[in-house]
RNA sequence: GGGCGAUUAGCUCAGUUGGUUAGAGUACUUGCCUUACAAGCAAGGUGUCGUAGGUUCGAGUCCUACAUCGCCCACCA
């Protein structure tokens, strides 16, 4: 029996190793259909917050759910390296005890990290455990293991042989801490305050000077030249002639390039081929020299001058100095501008000038959105909007920065000898190659994780019987990180989707709607609501109270309510269990019209669940399931089962409905419902979550008596409205047109019933087939009075409204016949209840 | 500049393919310790569905424009 009192933390202890030494989660069953999940591997970098308890919890519904439908399930758990993140964590540690990175060696560089590692992944199996997670853990994968750098390897030669990786010397962005290269997608723009520097550059041999506008004036050493635009007609005499850089002294052109845009600023635009993108483009229409200024770690190098060795921005303070000084400053405007900061080192990041390795994504990207067209072929978004996301990156991306000067990684599979590249699985095998030192973006490992971590490039094994996935559950801010760029490799290798349906969550804020981060302190973390509330509470408020694909505000009442809605359902257990405990087999012959009702609704909200589950809307597989349980179950047929508990019908339908109810939120709140299952007198399965989901029941609709009783709900609630609207007390008689035990039970009217009319003040209630007259010695008060009227105008003014309706020949030969009948019987039931108040 | 989302009860949010008096939780009011549950039960009020047009017999829902807030992408020399 179950205690008094639902306790979360005796409910959820111990539970999960009973699962795990059962090998509940473990796939493998040939038998039945493969379903399989590959969960999004958190970073090793720190512990699980909200946002992972919300995504995991997602797939640890739909892998449940399937499950109990009979599906061979595989849930694929793992870790990601995460290069530059954990590097970033680790170089931290190391700092801490005074160690510096370069000073410590590679090789013993990395052994921190494997331990790292090991500690983050043990705190991240714990994490999984308490949320109760259904991971196959026999599988598990981490991105540097053997299997997946062999299939990095793989990869990277073979796009590289078929042209699709190259190495070459373009503007990249530098994130000047960590000291390496980043991708696009690795740049956060963030707008902050910054100034437009106006400066003069005289033209040469003259006191003429052009007004040059820039917002980083320390890139001005490797100024090789200003543009106008050739068709800006005020410069026009400009062109071929040269200008004396600011400080530097040296005379560079005036070149016409359409890069210069005449309606901003003055139109003349300072370039730099080596340090701005565009300029670097201009650049290379034009044979421009490029000439580097800062260094990997963001000071100025020699090109310099007196500025060599200071940080970029204090160099441009000193410099601002020098010029105004000179008087080559004409002005300092403040702006707003966006600048891009490094993801991970949040170091404002610098487009630089270097040799790195890129995907070239053309060819592939257009693959993806070939194949979108395809219904049969696509990944599936959920909502459907996020596709659109993923084309637009597809139509309009660059090629990828895959190299990180980093040590945390897949080492690049790429060997040098003077001007020889070699690019191999397995190093060459001749003296005198030496191998590239860097590393690969950590996405380049998690692009291949649906099928690396399923033995690919073996085509046999997990990856024959579970790929492509099924779903991946992510959030939509790492759609162009990883969604995407899965997508494309997986088409160019295994020329399938890596999944059919990609369900996209939001993100969580607090309650203000802010991030959570660090920085602000709101972070809220998913163990302490574990303690409080139970893991079951925190994923079922997680995962059911909003739409897909929004954003959650966390508010810990709603969780509060959540944990209300469990102990309601530990309640109404203990109630089926206290009644049903004896009970030999579940029999659903004789039934009373109580129990068909139930039956009834129950179906009916298993036909909906199963509906909303197939379609991953979880907030409105609450919204059913929660009204039938507290509504239907709790309110309504509980109350009324008191009266037939010694019935085997009632016994019955007890139990059979609360199995399915604990099976139907199971998927959400494992703890709470095995531990209910096991407590039940007749069980399917030695565990709840490899019992079978419940099927919607045809033999088990009942029409008829589901209209009796919902009447009879119907009449009870006007009844004990009536009585407290009116105020009456315990004290009064009534005479009913019925003889129904139900009605009569519930209300309480044994002693109460007379037969004979009586002349003092009397309330009249009623619905369809149930009347009762109330005899209730009251004074008729004003109040009484006006509310009486109230009714009758509301009344009066409902009938106008849908006769006005009726007589609308347009509605009532286009909207379907079933809405105009229904009509025309509310507008029946209007009248006579009309007609009732007034005789009164 | 391009795109996406939001705007519904005091607060947090639902609202399927349009169906006619718009829902839930929470908060609030009133009355109840009715042996499953007072973390509960019973009853109750609450809305010009952002604004303005349009389509339709019928619009929170579809179309157009606008407003406010948020996010993403690109660009800003």
């Amino acid at each position: 029996m179950l205690d008094k009192k639902y306790d979360q933390k005796l409910v959820e202890s111990n539970r999960y190793e009973y699962w795990l030494n059962h090998h509940y989660f473990e796939c493998g069953d040939t038998s039945k259909k493969p379903y399989s999940i590959v969960i999004p591997p958190p970073n090793v970098t720190g512990k699980l917050h909200l946002g992972h308890a919300w995504d995991t919890t997602l797939q640890d519904i739909i892998i449940r759910f399937k499950r109990m439908q009979g599906y061979d399930c595989l849930w694929l758990p793992g870790t990601d390296h995460a290069a530059i993140a954990t590097e970033a964590k680790v170089v931290g540690r190391l700092k801490d005890h005074g160690i510096n990175k370069y000073e410590l060696g590679r090789e013993e560089f990395l052994k921190e990290c494997f331990k790292w590692t090991d500690e983050h992944k043990s705190i991240i199996h714990s994490q999984w455990a308490k949320l109760g997670l259904s991971v196959d853990l026999t599988k598990e994968r981490f991105t540097l293991d053997e299997g997946l750098s062999n299939a990095v390897k793989y990869v990277f030669v073979d796009l590289y042989n078929k042209g699709l990786i190259y190495r070459g010397e373009k503007i990249i962005n530098w994130d000047p801490v960590a000291k390496t290269a980043l991708s696009n997608e690795e740049v956060i723009y963030k707008e902050i305050d910054g100034a437009f520097y106006h400066l003069k550059y005289y033209l040469d041999g003259s006191d003429k000077y052009l007004e040059v506008a820039t917002t980083r004036p320390e890139t001005l050493f490797g100024d090789t030249a200003v543009a106008v635009n050739p068709k800006d007609e005020r410069y026009q005499d400009l062109v071929g002639k040269y200008v004396i850089l600011p400080i530097v002294g040296k005379k560079i052109p005036i070149i016409a390039d359409v890069h210069a845009d005449p309606t901003f600023g003055t139109g003349i635009v300072k370039i730099t081929p080596a340090h701005d993108p565009n300029d670097f483009e201009v650049g290379n229409r034009h044979g421009l020299e490029r000439i580097k200024v800062i260094n990997e770690d963001g000071t100025m190098n020699e090109n310099a001058l007196k500025y060599q060795g200071m940080d970029r921005f204090v160099a441009r303070e000193e410099l601002v100095k020098d010029l105004k000084e000179k008087d080559l400053l004409i002005k300092i405007e403040p702006i707003k501008h966006a600048v891009g900061h490094s993801e991970r080192t949040n170091a404002i990041v610098e487009p630089y000038l270097s040799k790195q390795w890129f995907v070239k994504m053309d060819g592939l990207s257009k693959k993806v959105l070939e194949n979108q067209k395809n219904k049969e072929t696509k990944v599936n978004f959920v909502p459907a909007r996020f596709e659109k996301i993923m084309n637009n990156w597809m139509s309009d991306c660059h090629d990828w920065c895959i190299s990180r000067q980093l040590w945390w990684g897949h080492r690049i599979p790429a060997w040098y000898k003077n001007d020889e590249v070699y690019v191999g699985i397995n190093p060459p095998k001749d003296d005198g190659w030496v191998q590239d030192e860097d590393v690969l973006d950590t996405w380049f490992s998690s692009a291949l994780w649906p099928f690396s971590t399923m033995g690919w490039p073996n085509q046999d094994g997990l990856f024959k019987r579970y790929f492509p996935t099924d779903t991946l559950v992510t959030g939509y801010d790492i759609i162009f990180f990883w969604v995407c760029r899965m997508t494309f490799q997986s088409l160019e290798f295994t020329e399938k989707r890596p999944f059919k349906h990609c369900l996209i969550h939001g993100l969580i804020r607090d309650k203000q709607g802010r991030k959570m981060s660090k920085s602000l302190g709101n972070g809220v973390d998913p163990m302490d609501m574990i303690d409080t509330y139970g893991a079951d509470a925190l994923r079922y408020y997680l995962t059911t109270s909003t739409a897909c694909g929004m954003d959650l505000k966390f508010d810990e009442e709603k969780l509060k309510s959540t944990w209300n809605f469990i102990n309601k359902l530990w309640n109404a257990s203990r109630f089926v269990l206290m009644n049903a405990q004896d009970i030999k087999e579940i029999s659903l012959t004789n039934l009373n019209k109580q129990d068909k009702w139930i039956l009834t609704k129950l179906n009916k909200t298993i036909k909906d669940v199963t509906k909303y589950m197939e379609k991953f809307e979880f907030n409105n597989v609450n919204a059913v399931i929660y009204t039938f349980i507290w509504n239907d179950f709790c309110d309504n047929y509980i109350e009324m089962a008191k009266f037939s508990s010694d019935l085997v019908g009632t016994k019955s339908t007890l139990l059979y409905t609360l199995t399915a109810i604990i099976k139907m939120l199971h998927p959400f709140m494992p703890y709470v419902t095995e531990a209910i299952y096991q407590e039940l007198p007749l069980r399917d399965a030695e565990s709840i979550m490899i019992s079978s989901y419940p099927v919607y029941d045809k033999k088990l609709i009942f029409n008829e008596e589901e209209l009796v009783i919902d009447e009879i709900i119907d009449f009870i609630k006007n009844y004990r409205n009536t009585l407290k609207e009116n105020n009456i007390l315990a004290n009064y008689q009534v005479k009913v047109n019925f003889n129904e035990e139900l009605i009569i039970k519930m209300l309480k009217l044994q002693d109460k019933i007379i037969n004979e009319e009586k002349d003092i003040t009397k309330f009249k209630v009623s619905t369809k087939n149930y009347e009762a007259i109330i005899y209730y010695e009251k004074e008729i008060t004003e109040d009484d009075i006006k509310q009486k009227e109230k009714l009758i105008n509301e009344l009066t003014l409902s009938i106008q409204k849908r006769e006005n309706l009726l007589n609308n020949q347009n509605f009532v030969s286009k909207a379907p016949a079933d809405l105009v009948n229904k009509e025309k019987e509310k507008l029946q039931s209007e009248k006579e209840e009309l007609a009732k108040l007034t005789n009164e």
